[in-house]
DNA sequence: GTGAAAGCGCTAACAC
DNA sequence: GTGTTAGCGCTTTCAC
């Protein structure tokens, strides 16, 4: 059996609350037998049961707050499965989630909904958001509160967030240029990028890792277009469609956000023998995507882990 | 906060204990009084918290055994890695594992190991083995005695096993269909399928899949020549190199089980011009696949999750 | 057959 | 500043 608290208590001659406050540095106890206290717990290979904190935690339930950009975009269907699985699991430890649900891009509504969130009385912020200069003040005003965060599937530049739970998106980029490199011979891609938006770090990524790979690989190909979708298949379908009129040389459509399905309608739209000589590349399993990869207009999907992301970030905050 | 069994014991008007012996059938109490509680319980919506189950449970140490035919098959460490992330998370519960590694596959190793393993004092059991009558009877015998089995990466037909973790072997050859299908330019293609064992469910389904797919899909092929390579890279070699000088059409190597660098090398082996001609396909990502993948002697690794089956393995049994 | 009580490891409230 | 104690929910042992 682990050695536990009660023992280093012994050992130090001291009392357990004693212990407690000196290795969670609380207050009310000097700094001498602190660092006492610390020495024994060291040296005897202390390392706090998880089981007990557990069930004393039970006494301060804990309520984590979740702000995601979900509404209009399926992908966050399955983190929110994710996020439920993981309350379903921990509800046992007094864990609690409360979501708030946002659709697309707009900063004011990101921030207000972050704000409303942190002063709603949680103990802890999970927010997938984008990555623009007054989103992170406001983020890190919150986690200067005391309020600690995760970000999930979208993560901040320089912000003290305790940890990034999602894919990394350089590498996405990359599996992406490998994938449309199975098909050398219809080289010189002329390639199409549809982006979600210039604000979201990920999206960006998948663009960099993508070129960086095809370039550092000698696939010989030339950017034709590139537009933001919003994530929005309607703004997506329009953007493309008229891309794809103007430039009648586009081989291969390369979408790093959301708003596929509106991409695929207008490759759909255009004239068989143009339509089947276009490659198209996306992100993401969800249902749409299957449809049009099984009519053969996607040729590629990469996939992220939507429900572990949820999971994943709950568990890390507990 | 949930309902306690404190809160059902009043409201049945018995004593935790009863409360306790009637939800878990244990003997002590009478069929009336169990009866009741139960229905209580479930009026109540009563369910057990698991930070009280754990730290009770702390008092009787689990130990969960884990037979694994591991040695000389790479892929077994991470599933191992995967063992070892849980015994560190659960070690707070009282948990501790003991792996037994085994070579190859003969069934009466195999067997020995299992009884043995059976017979020290463990309290669960977690096994990797072939699908053979005289297997099954033995962990069918261990699960009777009352050890519970879960079966790890390779699962048996009709045991009482737990549970299976691991993946859809079917669904993995199916996904290699789809993608050798991405080289249809080269049919029809000329098949050398090198299966681990005849013995091993999962290499049996992997091959199934990838037929039943080619021919749903009408993929033009012809199967050439299939073996065996024991999971052994020196056997998979000589077979593989025999057969690829005997079929100098064989285009397309299909390896379902382990001794894949065996089989590569007997591919790299070949004169330069052939050697370029053959794809290859096979599973798991450990290192000698990485190597030959850059080489380019391989085209395609399915990969499967080898930690997340360690680590779930062990959480089940829990 | 049933109730009462101790105790798993930890934290927090209270006492000194 | 430090010690003492109660209690989180559950299981198990001991008494009756």
């Amino acid at each position: 059996m682990a050695v536990t608290i009660k023992q280093v208590a012994e050992a130090a001659g001291v009392s357990r609350g004693t212990v407690d406050r000196a290795l969670h540095n609380r207050k009310g106890v000097s700094e001498n037998v602190a660092e006492h206290v610390r020495k024994v717990a060291e040296r005897l290979g202390y390392f706090p049961n998880r089981a007990g904190k557990m069930l004393a935690a039970l006494k301060q339930p804990l309520t984590i707050g979740c702000v995601l950009p979900n509404i209009g975009n399926l992908f966050y269907d399955d983190v929110i499965k994710g996020l439920k699985m993981a309350q379903a699991e921990m509800s046992d430890f007094g864990v609690t989630i409360k979501i708030r649900e946002l659709r697309g891009f707009d900063a004011r509504d990101h921030i207000n909904a972050i704000n409303e969130m942190a002063g709603s009385g949680i103990n802890a912020l999970c927010v997938s958001s984008m990555d623009t200069p007054a989103i992170r003040e406001c983020v890190n005003r919150i986690i200067g509160s005391g309020i600690p965060v995760v970000t999930i599937n979208n993560d901040f530049s320089g912000t003290r967030r305790l940890c990034y739970v999602g894919s990394d998106y350089m590498a996405a980029g990359k599996t992406a240029a490998g994938m449309i490199s199975l098909y050398k011979e219809k080289t010189p891609f002329k390639l199409l990028i549809a982006t979600g938006s210039i604000n979201v770090k990920g999206h960006n990524e998948r663009v960099r890792g993508f070129n960086q790979t095809l370039k550092k690989n000698k696939i010989d190909y030339e950017l034709v277009d590139i537009f933001e979708t919003q994530d929005d298949d309607l703004t997506a379908y329009e953007l493309a469609a008229q891309s794809l009129k103007t430039n009648a040389d586009i081989n291969c459509v390369y979408i790093a956000g959301a708003g596929v399905a509106g991409v695929c309608r207008a490759v759909e739209g255009l004239p068989p023998g143009r339509r089947e000589n276009i490659r198209v590349l996306c992100f993401d399993d969800i249902k749409p995507h299957r449809k049009y990869m099984r009519q053969g207009i996607i040729d590629f999907v990469i996939c992220q882990e939507p429900i572990e992301q949820g999971y994943q970030s709950v568990k890390k905050l507990f």
